[in-house]
DNA sequence: CAACTTTCTTAACCTATATTAAGTGCTAAA
DNA sequence: TTTAGCACTTAATATAGGTTAAGAAAGTTG
C-alpha cells in the first residue's frame, strides 16, 4: 500500500488521517495476466493504479486493429480518461500482461476525496498536466518523426519495458506493424 | 474582459471579490497578426487565452517543417504546457493567425491564485482534463485513421477554423503535407 | 512430451503519402 | 504598374511503411 502514497508524496504532503482517509476509498485487486479490467463500449467506473505488475489501455479500429495507448507498470496510473471524465462509452480496453495488483479508486471515491481533502485537486491536477505533457510530446514524435526515431526514443525512455512486452506491443505503441518492426529492428542491427 | 470569467464560470462559480482578484492577476495585450507569442528554445512564462482573434502553436522538426500543435480562437486557452511547467526551454512557437486580443496569466499569478482562490485549482484541473482527453483522442486518430478521415473529423470539430486558416495550416495539422492536402480535398470533391 | 497457439521473421509485392519541380493566380509592397 | 512573394495546384517520381503469406521459434496446455 506503501506506493500509492509516496506517489502522492512525491506532490503534496498528507497528514497521517488523510492517509487513513485516503485508504478507505480506494480498492484492491490482483488479477492474472490476460484479465480486462474495462471494455470498449463500456462505461469507466475507476482510476487504476498499479502496485505490480503490467497493463495496457488500446483501441481497435474497424480494421481489427490494435493501437496500444499506455502501458502501466509499478508506480503507474491507468485508466480511460475520456469515459471516466464524460460517464460515456470509452473506446479503450484495459487489460493486464502481467499478473498485478492494481489500486482502484472509483469516480464517486474520488470526488468524495476532492471534496474531503482539497489537496488532492493539485495532486491530481499535476499529476493530468503532466499526462498532457507526455501526450503533446507523443502526438508531436507520431507527426514529425520516423517510426526508427520513435522506436529509439521509447528505448530511452521506458528501457525495462522492452524486455518485459511483446515486440507486437511495442510495434502497436510507436504506430507500425509487427511485420514493418521486425524488418526495422533487423535493418538498425546491422548498423 | 467577459469571456474568461464566462468561461470559468461554466466550472466553477466565483464570488465577485474572487473575479476582481483574478482579474488583478492578469494582463491584456493586443497582437498584429504574424506576431509571435512564444519562442521554441525560450522559457513560457504565461498561459494566453484568446479573447478575439486566432492563434496558433507549432513545433519545427529537423528538417524544417512546421507541425501545428493547436489552434486557439475565441474562448480558447493556448500555450507551451511543457515549457510553462518545467521553465525549461521548450519547443514550441505561439504565433498570431489574425490580429488578436489575448489574456496573459503568468505563472506566477497562477500560482498565487492557486493558493487564494483554491477553486481555481479545480478550474484548471478539469481545463487540463479535457486537453488531455482531446489529445488522447487526436493521438488515436493519428494511429488509426488515414489523412481523409483525420480531415473529415477536423471539419466536423472545426467547422469555423476551416474558413479561418489557410489550407496548408489545416495540412500541417492534420499531418499532411500542403501538395498532398491538395490532391486528396480535390480527390474528395470529386465524389 | 505432443499438440496447439502465438510471436517473430522473411520476402515479394502494394499503397498512401512525400518529394521535387513547374506553373497559376492573388496580394502587397515598391 | 511592375515586381516579388505566398498560397495553391498539378504531375512525375520516390519511399516509408502496409499487406499477404509462409515458415521458424517460442510459449502454453492437455
Amino acid at each position: 500500500m506503501a506506493l500509492i502514497l509516496e506517489n502522492i508524496a512525491k506532490i503534496i504532503s498528507l497528514t497521517e488521517a488523510e492517509k487513513e482517509l485516503f485508504l478507505s476509498k480506494i480498492e484492491i485487486q490482483h488479477y492474472k495476466a490476460k484479465a480486462v479490467l474495462h471494455n470498449a463500449g463500456e462505461i469507466c467506473k475507476h482510476s487504476y493504479f498499479v502496485n505490480s505488475g503490467l497493463v495496457r489501455s488500446f483501441n481497435i479500429n474497424d480494421n481489427i486493429v490494435e493501437h496500444v495507448m499506455h502501458f502501466a507498470c509499478e508506480g503507474w496510473w491507468i485508466g480511460d480518461m475520456y469515459s471516466l471524465l464524460s460517464q460515456k462509452p470509452g473506446n479503450l480496453f484495459i487489460e493486464v500482461l502481467e499478473d498485478s495488483e492494481v489500486v482502484l479508486l472509483s469516480k464517486e471515491n474520488q470526488e468524495e476525496l476532492y471534496f474531503d481533502i482539497p489537496k488532492l485537486e493539485r495532486f491530481f491536477r499535476i499529476l493530468t498536466e503532466n499526462s498532457l505533457v507526455a501526450h503533446q510530446e507523443r502526438l508531436m514524435d507520431n507527426l514529425s518523426l520516423s517510426a526508427e526515431d520513435r522506436f529509439e526514443k521509447f528505448c530511452k525512455r521506458y528501457p525495462t519495458l522492452i524486455q518485459r512486452v511483446h515486440q507486437k506491443q511495442i510495434a502497436s505503441y510507436i504506430g507500425v506493424t509487427p511485420e514493418f518492426f521486425s524488418k526495422m529492428k533487423s535493418r538498425m542491427l546491422r548498423k
